[in-house]
DNA sequence: ACCGGTAGACTGGTCTGACCAGTAAACCAG
DNA sequence: CTGGTTTACTGGTCAGACCAGTCTACCGGT
């Protein structure tokens, strides 16, 4: 015979609870406002500070925003991956999920990524591309930030053809806590238009097997390139992690 | 000449970044007490109401908890992934993410998993698996439920054999969201009883592979396994999406 | 007819102070 | 040593207040 803890509902989680549904269930559609504090506060028929606080969590999951002032109301906003990134900015800085992790993990995503691609990309996704690496190509001569954030485009671009939001969402947040890992290191390389010169042509490399649909060659590449330019900040003894991704 | 938008930073956002910090920097550990809510707004000298809403959201980022009474404070928690688990549940509710992303996706993070996890799992991870593998033999006569937690347990233990944290957390974030979205279907599915036998079958060969280290077979077989048992909930102009990964 | 400024009625952000129910630890009677 | 009781806290909630900001509708000047 098992019984189960009893916890007390707080009234700010009820309140959480009704407007998160009402959202969810699309009675409430993003853009739309919420009744103002004051207003909520009569309907829930609770004080103020319950119903801010809930407000507040709700603020916390990226689904509202308000300004003080605006006579509307807060703002039911789209969902967005914003959210998620944060938490697993915490996860990543908080637990210890070293950069070898990071990089296998990128490895996965990034080769199904481009695999996929190759076999799903429409004209419009490769014009996409060759914008994104035109930008690389200018952005050499430009500076690195310039040139990162290209890269970063490029590789975007290629999760959008996936058509997988899950794809687009998580390589972009792989990608950011990759970045600031690293970027310190990357900003103080000896030999940075080198460096530049090294991963546009890689990119090229990709771009031409994504066109010819060749999804196992590209998802090889991309991996080989993943592990030519970031295994030097690996710590030695983990790099035989990233091996069999390589196979 | 490009000015940036302007926005004031809230009082209860202030103290939200320096509690996260004392606790990403190790200042505050899992398990550690936070000063009571009344101790907390002399030392940031700021009212009650601004501490509760500061503790509202790290609560939500599930790096607290706090219990009414207890004289020794919030309760740092030790990072987990429920935080992320749920916003991307949201994400899945809310925003255009199919059974066919999340099983494409699913695809990706198992199939990797299984090759991994047959290069680098131990002694122990194999002695982890068979008893997996075991409870879910008898799971078969225990009822659907057994079972299936059982087959969560085996792949929870092969993602953990892969050593990497992200693969073991986005592993268990979207096996859940999946089986969310299909478990009435299963629930109410004719020949449960075949169906669990198939999937033992799958599980035996997967573990085979792994104690082999034959990586490559492992996660063909774990991604075709995926592809036979869920593929039927997928609406069919969209099969066509998880193929590439079969390859 | 248009325009700029302004007044007012709101908004959210914050603080104060109060009460309640709950917890834990110290205390005390058996 | 045990079981209840007291006590001093805790967090949860509410009420009321003030401020700075923003929108809107109005109004006077051109």
């Amino acid at each position: 015979m098992e019984f189960e803890p009893v916890s007390p509902v707080r009234a700010y989680q009820r309140v959480v609870e009704q407007i998160e549904e009402a959202v969810f269930s699309g009675r409430i559609k993003p853009g739309d406002r919420l009744p103002s504090e004051r207003e909520l506060m009569v309907q829930f028929d609770v004080g103020r500070s319950t119903v801010r606080e809930a407000l507040r969590v709700l603020q916390a999951a990226e689904m509202i925003r308000s300004r003080p002032g605006d006579p509307r109301g807060p703002e039911v906003l789209a969902a967005s991956p914003a959210a998620l990134r944060r938490s697993m900015h915490r996860l990543a800085r908080a637990d210890h999920i070293g950069l070898s992790d990071l990089l296998q993990f990128r490895m996965v995503l990034d080769g199904s990524a481009h695999l996929l691609a190759a076999q799903l990309r429409t004209e419009d996704h490769l014009a996409e591309l060759d914008a994104a690496l035109a930008a690389m190509r200018t952005g050499v001569s430009k500076g690195f930030a310039e040139f990162s954030h290209a890269d970063v485009a490029f590789h975007e671009a290629i999760a959008r053809a996936t058509g997988n939001p899950l794809l687009v969402i998580s390589g972009e947040v792989v990608r950011g806590v990759v970045l600031e890992l690293i970027e310190d290191k990357l900003e103080h390389a000896d030999d940075r238009t080198a460096l530049m010169r090294t991963w546009l042509a890689h990119h090229e490399e990709v771009l031409d097997a994504i066109r010819d649909s060749d999804g196992a060659h590209a998802s090889r590449l991309a991996k080989q390139a993943l592990y030519d330019n970031y295994a030097d900040y690996v710590p030695e003894e983990q790099r035989h992690l990233l091996l069999p991704l390589l196979a």
